[in-house]
DNA sequence: AAAACCTTCAACCGCGAGTTC
DNA sequence: AGAACTCGCGGTTGAAGGTTT
């Protein structure tokens, strides 16, 4: 198959000269690109329309940001990665001024390898095997297990915590998508990410410094769109209830309107709340309440537009 | 100094989805 | 309805430059 536009013509391949650059910019700035296919007879390039397009978006497209990626750009893409995995064109959504090609090059040169340094797996961002320290507490037949207990028994698996009403802060737990789980059922809740317990770690590393600056300050939450995936939720490790606090709602005021708007709190057993319901803080009951939450933040395909519940 | 090796990243390729005819 | 075309995406390649031996 491949493209005809490439084969049919004798086009010019590989780095594009500063003529052609010139050339390209010239006729889009004045012309627009229309369809792309027409671009190199307009523009009196002997490249295929492929070939102009990718040049475009990928280089000389105006509003590019160009340079090396920062600290903030990094974690974002390590956020967005370990939610959405390898859709690059979704996850340079989130960096403006940054090319799909872009980030896809930063990843595999050099985000990757940090990773693998960290002993944690790219693809999941799961802890490695060798370096997956397991406390393990043997069962899982737990068909009647509240998820706050499976989510205290993963966590005392990766933090290694002691049962006990002592207070545990648990930053951004990655809550799972609960679309591809029976919704009475918690048994096979994937683990806390090791994301989580770099954070925790780290927080652990610095006491002093408050959670709201060490964590939240290099959050995609804080940005913009992933609130949806993600929360913070401070436990009380040993008591029935569980704290969930969102972190969105600047974000959330923009795309809500004032008549959707309420502090009256969800019914679990409503299907169809508007995100506008909730308020940034809730107690819940333990055994159920994590799961409203859950399937609160389970659509991973576009999460910005997702907002009911499942 | 030069060969070998490594890293980066621009560009290409193949494919699937959407659109047009 | 289906063939042809177009677009956009993710995986891969390879040239260029840097580093090590």
């Amino acid at each position: 198959m491949g493209h005809q536009c490439c084969s049919k013509q004798k086009v010019k391949r590989g780095l594009w000269s500063p003529e052609e650059d010139e050339k390209l910019i010239r006729h889009i700035t004045t012309h627009g690109h229309g369809s792309w296919s027409s671009v190199p007879k307009l523009a009196g390039l002997q490249r295929c329309g492929k070939s102009c397009r990718l040049r475009w978006i990928n280089y000389l497209r105006p509003d590019l940001k160009r340079g090396s990626f920062t600290a903030q750009e990094e974690r974002t893409i390590i956020d967005v990665h370990r939610i959405l995995g390898n859709r690059w064109s979704q996850i340079a959504k989130h960096l403006p001024g940054r090319t799909d090609n872009e980030v896809k090059n930063f990843w595999n040169s050099c985000i990757k390898k940090k990773l693998i340094a960290q002993g944690l797996d790219p693809n999941t961002h799961n802890l490695l095997p060798s370096h997956h320290q397991k406390k393990a507490s043997s069962s899982s037949n737990s068909s009647n297990t509240s998820t706050f207990s499976l989510l205290h028994k993963q966590l005392s698996s990766v933090f290694q915590i002691d049962d006990g009403p002592r207070e545990v802060k648990i930053p951004f737990v990655t809550l799972p998508s609960l679309s591809s789980y029976d919704s009475n059922t918690v048994a096979d809740l994937p683990p806390i990410q090791p994301y989580d317990y770099q954070k925790y770690l780290h927080m652990e590393q610095n006491p002093s410094i408050p959670i709201s600056d060490s964590i939240l300050s290099s959050s995609v939450i804080e940005e913009s769109c992933i609130w949806n995936t993600s929360a913070e939720a401070p436990v009380s490790m040993g008591h029935d209830e569980l704290q969930l606090q969102h972190y969105t709602d600047n974000y959330r005021e923009e795309r809500i309107s004032p008549e959707n708007k309420s502090t009256s709190e969800p019914n679990i057993n409503d299907h169809n709340i508007d995100a506008g319901m909730l308020s940034s803080s809730f107690d819940f009951e333990y055994m159920e309440s994590i799961q409203v939450p859950c399937g609160m933040f389970c659509n991973l395909s576009d999460p910005m537009d997702q907002l009911t519940w499942n």
